[in-house]
DNA sequence: CTGAAAGCGCTAACAG
DNA sequence: CTGTTAGCGCTTTCAG
């Protein structure tokens, strides 16, 4: 099982480190020898073991992707990104699911180490202490945060504009003439979302009308967002719109609503964030703050590929990506 | 960077063959050599080169899922199990992304090959000519396809017992009195949606009352739902209960019912197939056949574990997974 | 431009 | 029980 580079180069009369030459810089041999030799590579079937390149060269030519589950539809998105990219640059892609375990994400971070990945993409990063993240830090292997809003310390970071989405939602609700709105968020430790709330807060507080605000917290999933949603309408009836930190927190409130004989968007007016897919089959099709997802992924690999390629660890990068309002059918103009 | 089997055999004191069989097998070994070993192997903090080790033993101890696109939930529930089986074996599981595109996916398999990945899990396989099945079967490496009703000849296979699936569905409008059944399909092809209106059909033919059966077929997506949708209730009026062969033409149903005037399930009947996890945020909540993908991912992944280990290519196993009904309110029980 | 030789880090006989 | 010795298949100096 298996025709090596030995064979390739006695059945064409050449050696073996010519064959490696001519299947891969290509300089530094000639012509005739060359296609020679390929020719016999492709005759004979052959295809080089990248386990044996990878040991000489130190490189697996292959990434870790880290997330805590690939089922939920945000980091299937970031995924598919990502690995659009590695393939490109034809690395592959290693897909680990942490379930946001820290125990569980250092035993995959210390195995992928054990396995030479050329870098790691770890989004939905478990809370690290100090130990861990110096672990992190001295493996050596490129490592790039994705939706960590803080600077992650050594490492590069890629996340989206969190606060100016918050912005965006909130804006939005204010020029359709909204003002009494509610927004529903997950824990005050979720950076992103505090991000989100920060830029929705701004806006409505530099508002020139007087606006009500309110803002309730909760879990940051379909019960969560259906659950404070009915809390909204108990407390603050007055209140014609909701701005959801998230897609899934906007259906579980597009559900309460419903139950409740409330219609979307006449009764209630409903702004998400994220834009899933699911989130334009909905009924009524939900207006949203769209956040690169893919893009996200596909940045993410960028930079991890730059600081595989450097020789030395470079200095840490941190992007932010752009978002923007996707208006659909989720929101009322008030008269 | 890398502390090697050498510096633990010079720091303890021993060969290093002492320190790799210190470290893997265990037996012969004396205790305390192997647990002075150990101790200087945590102090030193080495990990052992998993490329090299690979090198000598032939195996990667990594497998690859090669699909579609993640961003499918249906697949990405899939790629779980199988990741999560994957690493209870410790080994670790390469995400490829195909398209359905029959080039890009040789292109993969055989830059898997390269890699020398211990076994291929593929799923929605593009169509192969003759020449690229003999392909992939003559790589030597253990393959099983996914969702395959059809032999995979010399390959193993899994997937859910469509058929029943559909008889469930066809059972369940029956027993709720429903005698005009409509069934939204893709085309004649996919085997895995003729299998399930097969049994539909089976099951609609044996009831006792006579019962009206019309099929349409399109594209089996939320488009493709919603337009078949649209002809069944402008061409056949009589009917009261439609049966989508996958949960996303039955959103798209869902949809068009809405867009008409028509309430789920009071005017119509909806059953689904497949349990994505938005048929129950969706509203109303989709009645439908269960497929166990997750456990479809991690059967598929024991298998191919089963064959890697194995010296030779073992016979070729096929799994049928059970399928059930997940009854919640998109029927109704006629008159 | 090409060949010879060393060696990547590890496992696996084979001796002792 | 432990050490010696070959390689695994490939890249990469270093000569020629």
């Amino acid at each position: 099982m298996g025709v090596t580079i030995k064979d390739v180069a006695r059945e064409s009369g050449v050696n073996i480190s010519t064959v490696s030459r001519a299947l891969n810089n290509g300089y530094g041999v000639n012509q005739q020898t060359r296609e020679h030799v390929l020719a016999v590579a492709v005759r004979l079937n052959y295809r080089p073991n990248r386990v044996a390149r990878g040991l000489v060269t130190g490189r697996s030519h292959s990434l870790a992707l880290l997330l805590s589950d690939i089922r939920n539809p945000f980091f299937a998105e970031v995924a598919r990104g990502a690995e659009d990219a590695a393939l490109a640059a034809d690395f592959d892609l290693i897909l680990c699911n942490s379930d946001l375990d820290a125990g569980k994400q250092m035993q995959y971070v210390s195995s992928l180490a054990e396995k030479r990945v050329d870098g790691i993409l770890m989004n939905s990063v478990a809370a690290l202490n100090r130990a861990q993240r110096e672990q992190l830090a001295g493996l050596g292997i490129p490592i790039v945060l994705l939706n960590r809003s803080v600077g992650g310390g050594p490492f590069s970071t890629v996340c989206a504009d969190n606060e100016t989405g918050g912005a965006l939602a909130a804006q939005h609700l204010l020029d359709l003439g909204h003002r009494a709105i509610a927004h529903i968020t997950g824990p005050r430790q979720h950076g992103n979302l505090s991000d989100r709330e920060r830029g929705f807060l701004r806006t409505v507080r530099a508002a020139k009308n007087r606006v009500h605000a309110v803002v309730l917290r909760g879990d940051f999933n379909f019960t969560g967002g259906a659950e404070l949603t009915a809390k909204v309408l108990d407390r603050y009836p007055k209140v014609t719109a909701i701005f959801a930190a998230n897609d899934v927190m906007a259906f579980g409130a597009a559900r309460t609503a419903l139950e409740r004989g409330l219609k979307i968007p006449d009764d209630l007016s409903l702004v998400g964030f994220d834009n899933l897919e699911f989130s334009s089959i909905i009924y009524p099709p939900l207006t949203t703050i769209h956040q690169p997802k893919y893009e996200m992924g596909q940045a993410a690999v960028e930079i991890l590929l730059r600081l595989a390629r450097g020789t030395e660890s470079q200095t840490p990068e941190e992007r932010r990506l752009g978002v923007k309002l996707i208006e659909r059918q989720s929101c009322r103009k008030m008269a």
